[in-house]
DNA sequence: ATTATCTATAGATCTATAGATAATGC
DNA sequence: ATTATCTATAGATCTATAGATAATGC
């Protein structure tokens, strides 16, 4: 056994062309984190497919080898960025113990720190006009159920209870416009420590909803 | 006099291949409209200037008769969305007798109802990636004012007079977020009506301030 | 003569496939 | 033998220019 899969050790097939240090991933992980730089600086279509492979360390045609081509890897990213949002709003709707209040502070600070953090602000994916697409109905059913999570915790604080449907369902799109407008905000200042500002903006979405 | 250019007449110059009903507009303005509709859809690197020219009722070499090619087109989109909000905001701080919480409330409600409405979602501009580029010092130039008019309003406010300049930042930036993550609301759900959603957002961007 | 448009196209891409090559594995 | 990569390239674009053409203006 000991196959030794990259890794600092021997590895099966031609070696690549332009040798460099090793970035400790696996060859679709080094494109994924490519594409998501290069995505969301220069924007998706802007993106051809010999900056990904090369910025990975490999050239053009060898991508094809882990993925279909850049749909895929956009794909992707966006499920990547929004699913662990949503595993945490999950949890949070299960702790039936504390206040709706204090959980939905939780969530929305957790969801700066995720969209703002991360290697290459891949919050910034969520703003590419091609999103839109079909083809990412994947990451739109996440998005959309992270969105009803906000709309539970909302109506179950003390003023939400109250609200008709239709001021709920306004104070929730508020809410999530609040928080994903930060990354516009963080797009242009990014040198900005993100933790406080996390805690801000999440003070900011209980002014909003009225608690 | 009466060179009747277009609009129901006689014109100069050969006539385009595929005649369609008069817009009404101009050659320029066509081709700044069909862009406006193209990039906020299919985002900017992914129009071509066929798609633009052909949209606008021309053939793609003749688009280089009125403009230099996409950037100018995108430039030229971009001031024309953020100048009116500027003008408004300069108009708004010169009104001294007014309370500043009016004022900002005003200006809220006014910036999203540009953003929102327009023909083409014109706020979806704003979202490119390719916008940080130098090409487009000018735009960011009067966003920059444009969010300076709202710090000076905040701090105008009986709240902000009182908050030291890293918290009044901070707050401006809140409030600027949630008007730009606004364009993001309205992506995903354009057929609500905007002008009550115009004033919901202004009253939200009040609390945030804490007036 | 002037103008707005057209057609045609050179040159520069970019994607995705075909087939060769240089490692390890057995 | 298997694998990961490479080189080469066909086919499909897309941009921007050159030069022709079909109107009106005088």
């Amino acid at each position: 056994m000991g196959t030794n899969d990259g890794r600092g050790g021997r590895r099966v097939g031609r070696p690549r062309a332009a040798q460099r240090p090793d970035s400790g991933l696996e060859p679709r992980a080094e494109l994924l984190a490519a594409a998501a730089e290069l995505f969301t600086t220069r924007g998706y279509a802007a993106t051809t497919t010999r900056a990904v492979a090369e910025r990975a360390g490999m050239r053009q045609a060898s991508m094809y080898h882990y993925v279909s081509g850049k749909e895929e890897l956009l794909a992707d990213l966006l499920e990547s960025t929004v699913t662990p949002s949503l595993t945490y709003a999950r949890a949070l709707l299960a702790e039936d113990g504390r206040a709706a209040e204090e959980r939905l502070w939780e969530l929305c600070r957790t969801d700066v720190e995720l969209l703002c953090d991360g290697p290459h602000n891949l919050g910034g994916l969520y703003l590419l006009p091609e999103v839109r697409a079909e083809r990412f109905a994947g990451f739109h059913a996440v998005r959309a159920e992270l969105k009803d999570a906000y709309r539970q915790l909302i109506a179950a604080t003390a003023v939400g209870g109250g609200l008709a449907k239709g001021e709920l369902d306004l104070r929730t799109d508020l809410v999530f416009g609040l928080i994903e407008g930060v990354i516009l905000v963080h797009r242009s200042d990014p040198e900005r420590p993100v933790s406080d500002f996390a805690r801000a903006t999440a003070d900011a979405a209980l002014r909003i909803t009225g608690a």
